[in-house]
DNA sequence: TATTAGCACTCGTTAATGAATAGTGCTAAT
DNA sequence: ATTAGCACTATTCATTAACGAGTGCTAATA
């Protein structure tokens, strides 16, 4: 005993197999009906068999411990956020998805030769039917893949369309502004000598290195020199703000959890503001699997009535972006995860066979 | 008297000047409050001093004819679609916005050298913003663009990527496959052939003509022009379905006039699916000035409790796409008119000076 | 003849009431 | 250590009654 005068159940300290058992299906019961569970309905549900009134004692203490909360006296328990992530760690790894679902991704990924912005764009859509949240994806970022080509297109005297393809199939374009004016010819020279230098390097690399690398060559290069970095520079900086598509926004607002008028607002706000969607979806570029935010886990106070499931995409080299599922604390975490994984997954190698190299 | 036992409204004839009166003010509270407008309210507010006694008399004609319905026997009256439409028929040209909503949205049009897509996030972000109803907008059709430049970029053996440059500054690129593989070298031969040959012809031109004018070009390419048919046919057959950019979706659901369930589920899956709010933006894209939808005028059933604004936006040359606003049948028709008018105007006026003629 | 006052009537909203219900915490018995 | 029993609390639900907003009709009025 510590003194704190809680009999079986400590703060930051295990909880003994039977109160496992029962947070455990206290938490099952509220994901599946949503509504707060009491002593009795579990006694009749539980494997154990116990009495509610022992059930209570041991809910007396889950709730001390900040396992369980009630929303008025006479009401049943309700599991907090610490709940949820004391039963998402219980979890096993990620089960295998169902057949049907699976089914269901064929048409994306078998859909050879599509660009990469519609895989996503269809991946996500079908991610947001399967689950019925809101689902987001972010989109390759062009700082990691390596460069495939490089285009520049003359389209006016003092602007320059500059293409990008890097090896993860995506394409991104941009105008850059000039002071003087260059002929088409002059372009395709230096286009040339760009996509010798620097194919198969990734944006990082480029930016990093293309000044040096373009000295080294000096003696190749002559007046198209100079040019040629001042062009590159311009082209290869493109510290786009990264972006997103977002579908099923509006099943959040239907999920009852979401009824209360001031949760729904600070909701809208963030899927229309969209940086911590963006900011979330980076963060978990770092990690492998699955990364699960539950509540008040994730740093921003308009989402922090939600769990989000997020998990990392790639190609065969590099990790391009992650997709997610934003949802309800009180989600069926079993399967939005496995969900969420199989999604990942799938994408990862639908993209890598898309991938140029 | 015609026998239709109407006293001074007749279905299909012009109202007279007091019931045109009553009816306009039913509409402007309806739209100002949402709530049934009774008589006695109504003779409060009204220019003309008319006793509760009369107005009940003249709103039972507009009843009669279809301009009025009433929830429940001792509810007031809630205009019709009919009566939106009359009431928007005998609006005057769109009034003008005011200040410090132009101001809004001038980093939009002096971001000079964005790219288009990023122009139309942005317009259709603020409008959503501005009408805090949602809020479409269509890409520009490639069809009607004219061609800037192509590009074929080799990416494997068998696949070959096609950037397709338009004057109104749209980037679209597809991947087209090919039996035999061609090098890279001659990819070029055959990029410069069609720039040369189809420069500033629309899509539409391109695909018409592209074999009689390859034909007639026979003695200038050899084995070249077998193969540039093939790929020219295949490059510039870009069908794609039309994309589009939505916000403010969830601003719908807020909306009390969609707080049934029925109605709500309608919606989401009109925005699931997209394609029925694509056709209208289609449809819009006919007709010039601000087109309007009430309620059961579109041909879309699960968008019939609603009204949409639409509008064209067009560079110098060609209408290139449309956006539009969808909101409850009640809504304020001046103040959205307005704004999707001045919108258009101000978008069709930033892309032009994007377009690359 | 057009307008209005007056009145009966309908229906929805609101508040109050009470019974039923689901839950808890505590205590004493097992 | 477990459980049965009981007092207590809060929500939900149905019923009721009062009220109000609104209509339609009729008869009086300007």
């Amino acid at each position: 005993m510590t003194g704190t005068g809680n009999k079986g159940v400590h703060e930051n300290q295990a909880l003994n197999e039977r109160a496992r058992i029962v947070l455990q299906s206290i938490i099952e019961n509220y994901i599946e009906f949503s509504e707060p569970v009491g002593s009795r309905t579990l006694s009749k549900s539980i494997e154990f068999k116990l009495s509610p009134a022992t059930i209570r004692n041991i809910m007396s203490d889950l709730a001390e411990s900040g396992f369980l909360i009630q929303t008025h006296t006479s009401a049943g328990r309700v599991p907090t956020d610490k709940a949820y992530r004391f039963y998402v760690n219980s979890l096993s790894e990620p089960t295998t998805v169902p057949d049907q679902i699976k089914q269901k991704f064929s048409p994306v990924s078998n859909g050879r030769g599509s660009q990469v912005e519609h895989i996503l764009a269809e991946t996500v859509h079908l991610l947001a039917d399967l689950t019925k949240f809101a689902c987001v994806v972010s989109t390759p970022k062009a700082e990691v893949s390596r460069l495939q080509r490089i285009e520049l297109i003359k389209i006016s005297e003092d602007r320059i369309l500059v293409i990008l393809v890097t090896k993860a199939g995506v394409v991104r374009d941009k105008i850059i502004f000039v002071k003087e004016s260059h002929s088409q010819e002059f372009l395709n020279s230096v286009t040339a000598f760009l996509n010798e230098e620097f194919k198969n390097h990734s944006m990082q690399e480029i930016r990093d290195g293309i000044h040096q690398s373009i000295v080294s060559d000096r003696h190749r290069y002559h007046d198209l020199l100079a040019h040629a970095v001042r062009l590159g520079k311009k082209a290869f900086d493109l510290n786009q703000p990264g972006e997103m598509f977002i579908e099923g926004q509006m099943n959040l607002l239907l999920d009852s959890h979401f009824h209360e008028q001031s949760s729904v607002r600070s909701l809208i706000d963030a899927f229309d503001q969209k940086t911590a969607l963006l900011k979330i979806l980076d963060e978990s570029m770092k990690h492998k699997g699955v990364h699960i935010f539950i509540g008040i886990e994730n740093d921003y106070k308009q989402l922090q009535r939600c769990s989000l499931i997020t998990a990392s995409y790639r190609n065969k080299k590099n990790v391009l972006g992650s997709i997610g599922v934003v949802g309800p604390t009180s989600m069926n975490y079993k399967h939005i995860i496995s969900t969420v994984d199989y999604t990942a997954k799938l994408l990862s190698k639908t993209i890598s066979e898309q991938s140029y190299d």
